[in-house]
DNA sequence: GAATGATGTGACTGCCTGGTCACATGGGAG
DNA sequence: CTCCCATGTGACCAGGCAGTCACATCATTC
C-alpha cells in the first residue's frame, strides 16, 4: 500500500528504494530493522520516505508482498507439473526448488524466514493465512496422492502436512548460512525425503 | 557469570530478580528484551543490576544458562530409560516429556526459543555447540536401534537426525500459543512420530 | 560511637529510534 | 515571468535504550 508517490516514481528509483529496504528487512526482523538506516543507505531524506509510504509497517507489508508474489512466480513451474509428476517427485521437486530460490535470491528468502517468525500481532494474522493456504494445497496433493495409492491411506494427513512443513523450513534455514555446495545439498534434500518416504523402521518383517 | 554480590544475595531476592529477567527474555528475544524494563520490574535501581551483572549480556547468558539446567533435569528422566526402552518408545517419551516441559514451564521454554534462534553473532556459538551435543545423542541412539535391528540400516543418520530435529521444534513452537488440550496433542505427537517411523508410501507392495 | 568497606540508588549521558513539519526545489501551465 | 502544486529535505521532537557514577545507606568491626 505505497502511496501514490512512490509508485509514480521512475522505475529505477522505486527498484533502488526497494532493494535498500529489502537488504534491512533481510538483515533484521521487522522490529529491529532502522528505517533511518534504509534512508541513509537510499540516500533519500527520511521525510521522502514517508511520502511514499504511510509508516515503517507500510514499507514493510509493501516488501514482504513483493517478495512473496516473486518467490510464488518462481516456484510456480512445480505446481504447474502437478498432474503430470507423482507426489514424491512433486515434493522433491518443491524443496529442490525452494532451496535453489534460497540460494539464488538470498536476500528475498531471508525477509520471507523473518516474515514467517514475525511476532508482531498484527502480521500473525497474515502469517497464519498465508500457512493455511500452503496446508490446503498439500492436503490436496496427499488426497490425490491417496487416490492413486501411492501414499498410505492410514496416513493422518494433518501429521503428514506438519511433517513436510516442519522439515521443508528447516531445510532451508539450516544450511543457508554455510555456503553447502549445491549438488550436495539436493541429495541431502533426497535423504530427507526418502526417510519422510519411508520412515526409518526396519523392512526385514516384511 | 554472574558478580561475587549477586551470589551472596538472599535466596529469595536472587530468585526474585532471575523470575523478573526471565519474564523479559520470553516476552522479546535478547535484543529487543529491555534491561530498564527488567529492573522496573523487579522494583530495583539500575544500578543494583550492574553490580549483580557485568551487563545485559551476562545477565541473559546467566539465565539462559540457568534455563537448560532446568530442563535439562526435567528430560533426564527419559534419558535415564535409554537402556531398557526401545528407540521409537523413547523418542516418543522424549517429545512428550519437551512438550510437558514447554507446557509446564512456558516462559522457561520461550527463553529456550528465542535463544535457539538468535541472530548474535557471540551466542550462535554456544547455540551450535548445544546442537552438537544433542546430535551425538541422537546419532547414539540411531546406532543402537540400528544394531539391535529396530531401524533401517540403510537410514542415513545425518537425515534422520535433521528430521527428528526440526518435527521435534516444531511440535513444540506450533502448539504452544494456541491452548490445546494436552491429551490430544500427545496424540498428535504420535501420529507425527508415526509418519517418521513408516513414511508415506503404501505398503499394498510388500 | 567511629571507621570501613560492601551494597543500593536514580539522575544523568550519549546514542538511536520512528515520525513530523516548515521550508526548499523543480517543472509544467497560463 | 509567474503561479502552482507535486516532490524533496533534514533539523527537530519525544521517547526508549544500555550503561555510568557520585552519592546514600547499611552492617561489621574495632
Amino acid at each position: 500500500m505505497p502511496k501514490s508517490t512512490f509508485l509514480n516514481l521512475p522505475v529505477e528509483k522505486r527498484q533502488h528504494i526497494f532493494n535498500c529496504a529489502l537488504q534491512e528487512f533481510a538483515r533484521h526482523p521487522y522490529e529491529q530493522a532502522s528505517l533511518t538506516e534504509i534512508v541513509n543507505i537510499a540516500d533519500i531524506a527520511k521525510g521522502s520516505m514517508y511520502q511514499y509510504f504511510e509508516d515503517k509497517k507500510d514499507l514493510y507489508k509493501y516488501v514482504v508482498q513483493t517478495v512473496y508474489q516473486h518467490k510464488r512466480s518462481f516456484l510456480q513451474s512445480v505446481w504447474d507439473m502437478t498432474d503430470r509428476v507423482e507426489f514424491f517427485s512433486l515434493v522433491s521437486l518443491y524443496y529442490r526448488q525452494s532451496w535453489r530460490y534460497a540460494k539464488q535470491f538470498p536476500e528475498y528468502h531471508k525477509v520471507t524466514a523473518n516474515f514467517w517468525d514475525s511476532r508482531d500481532e498484527a502480521l500473525r494474522a497474515e502469517i497464519l493465512r498465508e500457512k493455511q493456504i500452503r496446508s490446503m494445497e498439500f492436503v490436496d496433493l496427499l488426497q490425490h496422492g491417496s487416490r492413486i495409492g501411492v501414499i498410505d491411506t492410514d496416513v493422518d494427513q494433518a501429521a503428514a502436512w506438519f511433517v513436510y512443513h516442519a522439515v521443508g523450513k528447516a531445510l532451508i534455514d539450516n544450511f543457508l548460512e554455510q555456503d553447502v555446495n549445491a549438488g550436495a545439498h539436493e541429495a541431502f534434500i533426497d535423504s530427507v525425503l526418502s526417510i519422510l518416504e519411508q520412515g526409518l523402521r526396519s523392512r526385514k518383517g516384511y
